[in-house]
DNA sequence: GTCTATAGTACGATAGAC
DNA sequence: GTCTATCGTACTATAGAC
């Protein structure tokens, strides 16, 4: 419809994924990302506020879901299995995306840059979920120390699954395996 | 004595230190951490690898600190209680600096690429303990998990540390409560 | 020690959609 | 006309190359 075509967020993410797919993220420029999806440099930072960015277009939207699930969480649910219910819903909606999800995963991994920025963002996940476990009554302490065991279960399971391409498993099961490893070294 | 002034390494830790607690991180130049240290920008980049690394000269050696640590735990000890004793090991040494330990965190809190660094570097500690619990026997699942909880616990004892200034309680109180609590909170 | 490429910013200009 | 997406240019700083 508009002259200019859509989702130009969208079409800078999938030239971003599939550059860097093939060269590897320090040999695409921002301005090559630009102009596969048919926009020049200076659009790309209308758009993302730095050049890892692009990468993480969803993160804010993984963090709001896995908030609101554990918002819904019922009062009697120990916090640690509520925030493991809360990641599994995220975390199942995510890997339905299935080999789109891994490759990006692989682009991400690939660079010491896009893994730090994607370290970030799981803190940022982090103490959004430290402060809803505290609006249901944790202690400070207790709250960041669930939240944090839960990311690392989370980034664990999740690594899992990626490095298990094609099986019969949905990421439900790799997050049970996990949480019943974490009982077994932790009980 | 050498021509140049020893210590060029420390020097520019010291001037980084000092220039960004003043005006914040992305108000200092390398070149004005350079010249503040009596050198130029070109010789900064030939002690760190970048701008950040200089706030991290020490993260070799904790991590080094705490693998030989884990390394002599008994065979006996349970994988997490070896990791937590590894840590408090290390995390002793390192604020028994004291309010320089807890300063230099305030600077690296304040800036959002020196906290991505800074979770980076506790990933890769992640990721040697994890091997090191390997070769101790345990499952790669599990030995992730362990290092990683335990690096949730060490990250959340220290700032539980540095938000105390003048506390009586040394590090290893700290780690202890965050056990004790660990194990309320996932038994 | 000098030179260059790239990331990212500042401010502005243009032009299509309505 | 307004609104908003796009682009132009010049600039600083990081970082790597030569």
């Amino acid at each position: 419809m508009a002259r200019w075509g859509p989702d130009a967020d969208n079409r800078l993410y999938q030239s971003a994924m599939q550059l860097i797919f093939e060269r590897g993220y320090d040999q695409v420029t921002v301005a090559e990302i630009a102009e596969h999806a048919g926009l020049k440099k200076r659009s790309f930072f209308r758009y993302f506020a730095d050049k890892r960015e692009v990468l993480f277009a969803g993160a804010a939207d993984f963090e709001h879901e896995v908030v609101e699930a554990l918002k819904k969480a019922p009062d009697t649910a120990k916090p640690i299995d509520a925030v493991m219910a809360a990641l599994t819903h995220a975390g199942t909606i995510l890997t339905n995306y299935g080999d789109a999800a891994r490759q990006r995963q692989r682009v991400v991994t690939s660079s010491m840059e896009l893994r730090e920025r994607e370290l970030i963002k799981m803190e940022s996940l982090t103490v959004a979920l430290a402060g809803v476990l505290r609006d249901r009554g944790a202690e400070d302490l207790s709250a960041t120390l669930v939240a944090q065991v839960g990311a690392a279960a989370f980034t664990t399971a999740f690594r899992e699954w990626t490095d298990a391409p094609g099986t019969a498993q949905d990421f439900a099961w790799f997050m049970t395996q996990t949480r019943d490893r974490l009982r077994d070294e932790l009980g």
